[in-house]
RNA sequence: GGCCCUAUCGUCUAUCGGCUAGGACACAGCCUUCUCAAGGCUGGAAGCAGGGUUCAAUUCCCUGUAGGGUCACCA
């Protein structure tokens, strides 16, 4: 009866546009793509915007951006519901012709402001059963349903008779979709019977669930994939974590690319029960993409080159140098984009393009706070950093003054030393930041820091 | 409430009858160059309950319990 084998695997997502995109449709729209491609197969966009009164053309535009955004490609034109009114028109006369619609006298429904007739299902009354891809065997008893209402007029048909009739004219072979769906697919059964179309597959996925175990809404804070484009989270990184929630190759790999997504998935491996979404473990798959991103050393050189705060600095127009900093202090800092802002704000790299403000007190490091000790130390890492020739790299740096520093007790000399090149309490090791400011700066600064004493 | 679905660490999950129950996030401790970040190592942390089936159940079956979904002239 389900025998779709020998046909191309044709998928569909169908946003209704009431509403921005969330993650959850998000997550169902990627499941359907990686299933689809997986196998060679198609994927098409229908917009089911058959209620004329919640349906807005600013919805579309979200939900087509955001599916852009996330690298979603979709195959031919996306379908509107709302242009296919004569289509579902002629399957309703035939179904009333048929006897399996018919129009329904709704006594006294006028008063709740709704229509006096509609189109109802003659309900067979009986089981339905499928062998759900994810789920196995469902069953339901359809006697529960009644004559439910499929039509509120010839040209106003309603969601299921809608997408029974689409899936079957566009060939749809695999229905996934959320759970929340289950119930609905025997009454869509029932309809696509009426009509003599095949049966898809169905698939339904598990729901994402908010931190209570309720299906996850707007009440529950962020939901909409905008939110997380705008907080600064990587389309990749949202698609990873999003294909893992409910999903696993069954393997320990965790960091994924859209194209080792796609070679991975399978149904088979989709998880019955529902996932809690947990931020957290977002954000961290997001610092491993963001490490591996190498377009975005060039992001971080191009906001900080354009940040006041460093516009009266003479190196800020320095790429080379603005680049080492990018590379080597910034990238690995991020956990999101919007950290880098922070960051800058927070005053974490001005010692790069600004002279450090030393407080005198803070040179000296804890254990050993004599000054004269203090002085001797600088002025001899400033002997020893001044006799070096040639290269400037963070290990000859180390190799160089180590030695010196074990002797003397390491926070002895570096922290003075880390301090005087930043005036930070907390900063990268000294040897990375005196590498990117060079020879020259280090010197003078370790003077400043000398004469602050 | 009816119907349907689900049930392993706090969270995401592995296990397709043999388990000292594995990994990841988060957390704690230690190490790595003083501080921060990154990295490494170590640790705590789970099979909802009761019955079966079986030489053997987290895994299969039943019941209970709990949680969720859904019950529109929305989609």
């Amino acid at each position: 009866m389900q025998r779709n084998n020998d046909k191309t695997i044709i998928v569909r997502f169908p946003p209704s546009p009431t509403g921005l995109l969330h993650i959850g449709g998000a997550r169902t729209a990627l499941f359907n793509y990686l299933f689809a491609k997986h196998l060679g197969g198609k994927i098409v966009l229908r917009y089911e915007d058959t209620d004329k009164e919640r349906s807005k053309p600013d919805y579309v535009k979200n939900i087509e951006e955001c599916l852009v955004w996330l690298g979603i490609k979709f195959d031919g034109e996306p379908v509107y519901q709302s242009k296919r009114t004569e289509i579902y028109k002629k399957y309703l006369k035939d179904l009333v012709v048929a006897g399996q619609v018919y129009e329904s006298k709704e006594e006294g429904k006028e008063v709740e402001g709704k229509r006096s007739s509609v189109l109802r299902f003659k309900n067979p009354n009986i089981r339905i059963t499928w062998n759900d891809l994810v789920r196995g065997e469902v069953t339901f008893d359809t006697t529960d349903l009644g004559d439910f209402v499929v039509a509120k007029s010839f040209d106003e048909p309603l969601y299921h008779l809608a997408v029974v009739v689409d899936d079957f004219e566009m060939g749809i072979t695999h229905v996934l979709r959320g759970e929340d769906h289950i119930s609905n697919t025997p009454r869509q059964i029932l309809i696509q019977r009426a009509i003599n179309a095949p049966q898809p597959l169905y698939g339904h996925i598990p729901l994402i669930l908010a931190p209570d175990r309720s299906k996850l809404s707007k009440r529950h804070g962020a939901v909409a994939v905008t939110e997380y484009r705008d907080r600064g989270y990587l389309p990749e990184a949202l698609i990873n974590y999003l294909a893992l929630l409910g999903w696993n190759p069954g393997t320990d790999k965790e960091m994924y690319t859209p194209e080792e997504l796609i070679a991975d998935f399978s149904l088979d491996r989709v998880q019955k029960g529902g996932a809690i979404f947990n931020e957290e473990k977002l954000r961290w798959i997001n610092k491993q993409h963001m490490k591996r991103d190498e377009g975005l050393s060039l992001w971080i050189v191009e906001t900080l080159m354009a940040s006041p705060r460093f516009a009266q600095s003479d190196k800020i127009n320095a790429e080379k140098y603005v680049k080492r900093i990018a590379t080597e202090v910034v990238q690995e800092r991020l956990e999101i984009r919007s950290d880098l802002g922070k960051l800058i704000e927070g005053g974490e790299v001005d010692y790069f393009f600004l002279e450090p403000k030393l407080e005198p007190a803070k040179i000296a490091w804890k254990q050993d706070a004599d000054l004269a000790h203090v002085r001797l130390r600088l002025q001899e890492i400033s002997r020893i950093i001044g006799a070096m020739n040639g290269a400037f790299s963070k290990d000859d740096l180390s190799a160089t003054l180590m030695p010196y520093a074990e002797k003397e007790g390491k926070g002895n000399v570096l922290w003075p030393l880390r301090y005087s090149l930043t005036g930070k309490d907390k900063s990268p090791d000294p040897f990375t930041v005196a590498s990117i400011i060079g020879k020259e700066e280090v010197l003078l600064r370790l003077s400043c820091a000398i004469l602050a004493l």
